[in-house]
DNA sequence: TGATTATTTCGATGAACATCGAAATAAGGC
DNA sequence: GCCTTATTTCGATGTTCATCGAAATAATCA
């Protein structure tokens, strides 16, 4: 349920997608022209990050709107959290099987 | 500087032995005992958490234990809320270049 | 319908990755 | 010094991944 979100994070092209998309909802072509990758490979990484759920797309006559998912941003951000979190290290000591 | 970091989150394996450390220092013995896989594998796992900063090793006798580095960790953290950044969006409305 | 523009799908390629078992290294005890 | 235990390094193997260019699809317009 949250594989993909690692994924997703794990390319710096689509790390900087995923930057290029905090600002602004953007078509294909537009984020295309901050890369020097091909079409089809940015194409590739779109699909990657519409897999993971970070990014959702919204066809507009001839191209493609991708914009950030909020809300699944926040739910990998949380999930992440628990894993290096600051916050709260871990559980007092839970009592162990050994 | 933290693109290790995103490659060392990427495995499934490798989160989980973060979680294992999140709770407690553990030698490559113990955390080994945790994953069906090969100790040279686990070790494998091992080496690239290292590189990434995110655990760090001490040695001990003839056992090596790991723990988290939780200043990396708070600081990779922190980087990754700068991409899904649930608290501040972005900036207002940075004025548009096209 | 045919041309144009925007984007994707396909097939191939080389690089990176996870995995294994066997051999090597490291530390300590007899 | 030799044996045991703990862990790593090495070399090989199959898989996944990023990338490309060419062909296919989708939508609009004349």
């Amino acid at each position: 349920m949250s594989e993909g979100i690692f994924k997703a994070l794990a390319d710096p092209n689509r790390r900087e997608i995923l930057r290029l998309l905090r600002k602004r909802t953007m078509n294909a072509g537009e984020i295309s022209a901050h890369f020097k990758l091909a079409k089809s490979t940015l194409s590739s990484h779109f699909n990657i990050l519409k897999n993971s759920g970070l990014i959702q797309e919204e066809r507009n006559g001839t191209s493609i709107n991708y914009s950030l998912n909020l809300s699944v941003a926040e739910e990998a951000l949380a999930t992440i959290m628990e894993l290096l979190g600051a916050g709260k290290p871990s559980r007092p000591a839970e009592k162990e099987t050994k």
